[in-house]
DNA sequence: CATGCCTCATTGGTGGCACCTTTGCCAACA
DNA sequence: TGTTGGCAAAGGTGCCACCAATGAGGCATG
């Protein structure tokens, strides 16, 4: 999947030191400067140039170079500024604002699902939930974190609205992240595996407003957990 | 804004090709045929190859050019794809993709702007319902776009989530569409009016619970004045 | 018919060149 | 001292020629 291109490396390289906050707003980069630091030539400097520019990251002007902008120029949806901002610095911030726009689409899309999703992917769904309540009850966290998420991608993929497909991504990155931050108790709350049960119930069974509910009540309870932990941050 | 460069026509050519299916998926582009084909050099070529690689919307392989690939690749958040898309036959679909994406973001928009929007967007939003009744009841169907444009933007943007800006442009876009379309009556229903001030208000007095669930009530209509269109159509 | 080698089209990457815009400096002048 | 005007350099824009790598398709051989 990924070709060893000097792109990628070059692009993967500039675009974390601005995610991260190492060239900020207004600094002024250069082709030459870019292509010196990272050792190819410019021509790849340029193509690498353009694309961050294709992101919103930098802006290209005569006589003084690339200056960096500011995050309100940024592309934040791209997949790779999610990236790189997952890691470094803003990784809080940037999962924070990812599991607000989560919870924002996940009880649409799952409506969706249950009046768009082929027969099969209804069949997968109640095998997840099913698997998702053994492993669940086993302890597997790493298991479960894994049919977690290909439940939440299946739904975002056979929701009917293809603008949904792309954050599947996203969401396992929060997902993986949530429980990479011991944000996750040690074994799931039996409330969640009903919740996802339901989920899934709901899709195959046709009922667009019941796996809406039951979705919303999934995302809910993590959103208060958050807003808590918001609470108790604030508080600190 | 617009730069005269010519990446960005030929970006735009190619792209719109694309989005457009007159270059469906599987099709073999080349730079030198983009670059005859637009009289432009090899450079200029790869350069809006890179772009279009950034998008998903080709992959580059040796020996044989540039692939068109499928809308399953592409990054669909994209301003500049949302563009295209909005432009040409796709127009329909992505209008009503973007819509339910509207209708699950903005609920949550207007809850977090309740949060943290400042006193002089709180003032702003007041006097733009104000303004909205007004029009609205004269019956400028143009100018009332304008405010509701401006409404649903300031919210986006005032939400606290970075990523829910971006969406101010597609919101923009929708709803100059719908307009644009018809599919608003001669005069603004008085509920509509009721709603937005509702919003308004609620964001005024730091009240995140009321201001979602009077947005929700907006786009909730709209969304079922959508789905009644939707089976008209599929009863047709 | 299968297999393996060969060819060549096309991208990947480099370097150099002319041009143009913009900036920042510096000098001349009020 | 402040303002204006010109001037030179910096750095992106676009073009071209060149070579390396690679992989798809054809060809030859068994």
């Amino acid at each position: 999947m990924a070709r060893p291109s000097l792109h990628t490396a070059v692009l993967d390289s500039v675009g974390r030191a601005i995610t991260s906050g190492d060239a900020p707003p207004g600094t002024p980069l250069t082709l030459d400067g870019i292509g010196a630091q990272h050792g190819v030539s410019r021509t790849v400097a340029r193509e690498v140039m353009r694309m961050l520019e294709g992101l919103g990251m930098v802006r290209s002007r005569r006589r003084v170079g690339l200056v960096v902008l500011g995050i309100e120029d940024w592309n934040v949806l791209d997949p790779r500024i999610i990236r790189w901002r997952l890691q470094g610095p803003g990784r809080d911030a940037q999962l924070r604002s990812l599991t607000e726009l989560r919870h924002a689409v996940e009880p649409l899309a799952a409506a969706g699902a249950a009046r768009h999703a082929g027969p099969q992917v209804r069949g997968e769904l109640l095998d997840l939930a099913r698997r998702m309540r053994s492993t669940g009850e086993a302890g597997d966290l790493t298991e479960f974190l894994a049919l977690d998420v290909r439940m939440h991608e299946l739904l975002l993929r056979s929701s009917g609205n293809e603008m949904f497909g792309p954050l599947a991504d996203v969401v396992a990155e929060v997902l993986a992240g949530r429980t990479h931050l011991g944000l996750m108790p040690a074994s799931p709350v039996p409330e969640a595996l009903d919740q996802h049960e339901a989920v899934a119930r709901a899709v195959a069974d046709g009922d667009p407003d019941a796996a809406e509910a039951a979705m919303a009540a999934i995302v809910g309870e993590v959103r208060h957990a958050l807003a808590r932990r918001d609470g108790e941050r604030v508080g600190s």
